[in-house]
DNA sequence: TCAACTATCCAAAGCGCTTTGAAGATTGCG
DNA sequence: CGCAATCTTCAAAGCGCTTTGGATAGTTGA
């Protein structure tokens, strides 16, 4: 009986997220059969050395002879001696991980420009000597996470991705004082924290600019989800280029939803539907992109020729080239973004290494590439 | 002079990968601004118990009674009480992190594929308490990651991506005696480890005889990378399926590469210009399939009418669901590979908990979903 | 009533590193 | 030659947990 309460209650604590459940058991300092992994005590015992100076050698400090120093890491070598990594952690306060925590939701970031970030950041990573931690979970539970990692000192920095035009991640994580890059910017947050981003606002603004000079007076958007900082600034630049080009702004022609294929292929047919559609489509991604000249093509409508096309183009790793004949399938604004993750990664290290608190920023301008997907606007249609 | 030589000698021994190169500087144990993190010390002090009832009333241990188990973990709550990860990791020996060892490389994993697979694993991996670390090497250093993961007690256990057809990892991971799944298998190794796999040989097998109830006589297959275990399963299901049905095996009709929408649109353009073309197309996955149904929208035949195509589909995230008019757009053999993360994942865990050696496998069937992509042969070309 | 349990709790010993503070060994210089 | 300065090396003290091996108090049963 007092058992079954017992469980009950452990359960209940289990659910709080504090505390573990478990039953006693041959936990820990068990004898797992296990490869014999040698240690710092038993190679500085080999070598006739303490284990200070073992330490030092191999840690490159200088006060150590460089006979000695020869003799140590030639041992270390042989013997295949890698220091524990918890040891080295507790002993140090630092972890060699930078956190990354993926919300699970609708809108999740799981997907290829995660995907393609974390390419990036991850080369700089392994040359710095850190690896990512990955955390998956719902989207409410995420500050609840960087509580946890700083909490438990389980990362040395974290990445925040798809910030929102007001994301609480960041006054959060500033409270919790823990070192991280944003992947982008929030609005409503004051500057001082460092971030990486694109000028998302001029990108779609020279979208508009240079459809309005092959004659393109119905310009539709086909932009992601306007609650994230990108598509705001994105929505931002094109309303910009409308008005500076003396066109209206028309709420049919654009669009807001999360970046996919299926999503480009419904709005691009929506579109087409309208009494007067559109002729020009500026795509937020190269995904709805695809699925906008899916829907063109099933349309019996001819990419560049009946309707031109401008894309944001993120280089996704496994897309790249898109291309017709030799040339790029669409215009594009082109901003790799896994030199964005290479980059951030770089940034964020060097910001934990410095140990200073100043914020560092960048701001990345897209590269307009012009392809098959833009011609003059035909003059049948230039109303 | 002798600085300098040691300047050198140092960043040779970095170069190693043995040690690290630093000078000395204030480093650990400084003092660094920080929010003041409760430890258990101070916990127990604060409520007068020892070290040992704390640890042991959180972690759900039977041999504390109720009311000070109430009273600890109230106290955890309010001091915003979390134990030190390092400190934990060292001192049970596991550490919470699953490895995932990244290639950099042309045939990277860092694709959509990868990104699913991870979700469905990390959705599983924060139920359980653990965390997915991830480095990212170029491929000839995958090996060394994993002795690194094991010689420093990096993580609780790995899991292989993309098994090649004879894939000397799987050995190498038993001998370092670190729990592992292989998602996928490879033929050559003997049968003893753990792994979660899709029956490809069987699903292109059926793939094959779908097309041939409908008529169809030449047959294509788009494939991916046949040194990879799955793709070479795939292809001799293709080519099982052929001679079944007594069709030659025609190498004009096989291509094999890295799987993405390029490679499939230059692959089905490359078809269609045979002097016999086929009139059925397999494909090893969504993106080529993609890259294909461009390729014929380009050349002006109709999907399902002139060609008719069967994709295999890993229902990657950002792409499902892909649909025409509320059918799915390809017919298709459909395996989720989220799911089969989060399977692996599970998998995995419950071999390390339980801390037995017996292998865990799992064959999972794909299920043939018909779309608009397959219609019998015309009859005009049915030669 | 007393031995034999059982339920609670504790002091102390790790876990395997890094770093401090100091001691021994060398070298330099007047 | 003697003493200070400089190199090398070391013992020991953490880092913050978990777990062992008792000790103490409370219960039970004959």
């Amino acid at each position: 009986m007092l058992r079954a309460i017992l469980k009950v209650f452990q359960s209940a604590l289990a659910a709080t997220g504090i505390i573990g459940s478990r039953v006693r058991e041959n936990q820990g300092h068990e004898d797992r059969e296990t490869v014999s992994r040698v240690s710092l005590k038993s190679l500085s015992q080999q070598l006739g050395l303490s284990q200070t100076t073992v330490s030092r050698a191999l840690n490159g400090f200088p006060e150590v002879s460089e006979r000695t120093r020869e003799r140590v890491v030639a041992a270390a070598r042989q013997m295949n001696y890698r220091p524990n990594n918890s040891a080295a952690n507790l002993a140090t306060g630092r972890t060699g991980q930078i956190g990354h925590v993926i919300p699970l939701s609708q809108h999740m970031m799981i997907n290829p420009h995660f995907a393609d970030f974390l390419a990036g950041a991850g080369e700089h990573y392994s040359q710095a000597g850190y690896d990512a931690l990955l955390r998956v979970v719902s989207t409410q539970d995420e500050e609840d996470v960087y509580r946890d990692f700083a909490g438990r000192n389980r990362v040395d920095g974290v990445v925040v991705h798809g910030p929102e035009v007001n994301d609480a991640r960041i006054d959060l994580l500033r409270s919790l004082d823990v070192p991280f890059i944003v992947h982008g910017r929030s609005d409503t947050v004051d500057g001082d924290y460092s971030w990486l981003d694109v000028n998302n606002a001029r990108a779609f603004r020279r979208a508009v600019d240079c459809l309005v000079d092959l004659g393109h007076r119905r310009i539709a958007l086909v932009n992601g989800l306007e609650t994230m900082n990108f598509a705001a600034r994105r929505r931002a630049g094109f309303c910009e280029g409308l008005e500076a080009n003396g066109l209206t702004i028309d709420a049919t022609l654009m669009t807001s939803a999360d970046m996919n294929e299926p999503y480009g292929y419904d709005a691009t047919l929506g579109f087409l539907r309208l009494r007067n559609p559109p002729t020009a489509i500026i795509y937020a991604s190269i995904l709805p992109a695809m699925g906008g000249h899916r829907a063109l093509s099933e349309a019996g409508q001819t990419l560049g020729e009946d309707v031109s096309v401008i894309t944001y183009d993120d280089q996704l790793s496994f897309l790249r080239p898109l291309e017709t004949g030799g040339l790029p399938l669409f215009t594009s604004l082109r901003s790799s973004i896994q030199a964005a993750g290479r980059r951030a990664a770089q940034m964020l290290i060097e910001q934990i290494t410095a140990d200073d608190d100043t914020p560092r920023q960048e701001l990345w301008e897209a590269d307009l590439v012009l392809g098959r997907s833009t011609r003059p606007v035909r003059q049948s249609r230039a109303a």
